[in-house]
DNA sequence: CCGACGTCCTGCTAGC
DNA sequence: TGCTAGCAGGACGTCG
């Protein structure tokens, strides 16, 4: 499942053959991703030049613009034209989204429900098994960042200790469903959570509000690495994922826990356990990360008068 | 307002 | 061997 490593993977391994490269045709297929595709999406990058290719949490933003007409003589400035001068082009490849190039004569594989023709024989497919995954057009820049920023909180990598520890101590949500949370921190996913969890050793089912400052830190901190460690390997290929360029990723052969159960913690060799926190199965090490006596026994709340004095 | 939970979707697999 | 129930989960809608 492509979480914040994976599609920064993607990104990269798509930017020098895609940016540059002009939309000539849009082919849509039979079924719907979590959304349909709109009609005049295909007009409003049709024709359009790739200028950038960029990642925000788990979203990838394709920017477009305007080819200068260098030879037309009869160039009349349209409104409309204007208006859709710099589209944006953006995805999410849910939990099976495959985002790759390729030659029109290469056999399309089922399931692909996009394409992008490029022109001089390269195309962009957007294949998807499970259509979890979306693709939207907004008009411009300031629509596109308007419709990420009200659902994604900052970058892990942009996460400020005191907003992280506010916004932690706030909750009495536990860990796990804190970081999948996107308007928290931004791009971690089920994999993510769990690694990031072990690594700063607490439990998945700490509820935010039972946290010491020094432990919010280590946990973000933990993020942080675990999320740039997955990126040096290209990410975690669990059964779908592929990078933009069809290769896999590494990072699953450096898992601690996630898809562990019953496997020896790295650490102190205790089975790994598995739970459901927040509707997902969570991995953790018993003896690594502990649930408090206070948290565990009866959720936590009434333990908001000790913090006082 | 907040948190918990159900829904979408398909392919794989555990279990009979 | 063949069948089926259950599971995987990101984002979002709904409910209490």
């Amino acid at each position: 499942m492509p979480e914040l490593p994976e599609v920064e993977t993607v990104v990269r391994d798509l930017r020098p053959l895609v940016v540059g490269r002009r939309i000539t045709a849009v082919r849509v297929g039979a079924k719907n991703l979590r959304r349909p595709w709109q009609a005049e999406w295909s007009e409003l990058i049709l024709g359009k030049r790739i200028d950038a290719i960029r990642r925000r949490g788990k979203w990838i933003v394709v920017e477009l613009s305007v080819i200068r007409e260098t030879k037309s003589s009869d160039e009349r400035p349209r409104a409309r034209l204007r208006l859709a001068a710099n589209p944006r082009l953006i995805l999410h490849l849910g939990m099976t989204g495959q985002l790759t190039v390729h030659q029109p004569t290469e056999p399309l594989k089922d399931h692909t429900h996009l394409i992008f023709e490029l022109g001089r024989g390269h195309e962009l497919r957007f294949r998807d098994v499970r259509r979890f995954g979306s693709a939207d057009v907004f008009v411009n820049e300031a629509e596109a960042n308007a419709y990420l920023a009200e659902r994604l909180g900052p970058e892990p990598m942009e996460l400020e200790a005191k907003s992280f520890q506010a916004a932690v101590l706030a909750t009495i949500r536990p860990l796990k469903a804190v970081l999948l949370d996107q308007s928290v921190v931004a791009g971690v996913g089920n994999i993510y959570a769990d690694e990031a969890l072990h690594r700063s050793g607490l439990h998945p089912e700490r509820r935010g509000n039972t946290l010491q400052p020094k432990e919010i830190d280590r946990l973000r901190e933990a993020i942080v690495a675990v999320i740039e460690h997955a990126i040096e390997h290209r990410g975690s290929t669990i059964r779908d994922y592929i990078g933009g360029s069809g290769l896999k990723g590494e990072f699953q052969n450096e898992f601690r826990v996630y898809g562990r159960t019953g496997e020896a913690c790295p650490v102190c060799e205790t089975a790994i356990e598995v739970v459901r926190v927040a509707g997902r199965s969570s991995h953790y090490c018993g003896k690594c990360q502990p649930v408090s006596r206070e948290t565990k026994s009866s959720g936590g709340v009434h333990r908001s008068t000790s913090s006082r004095d």
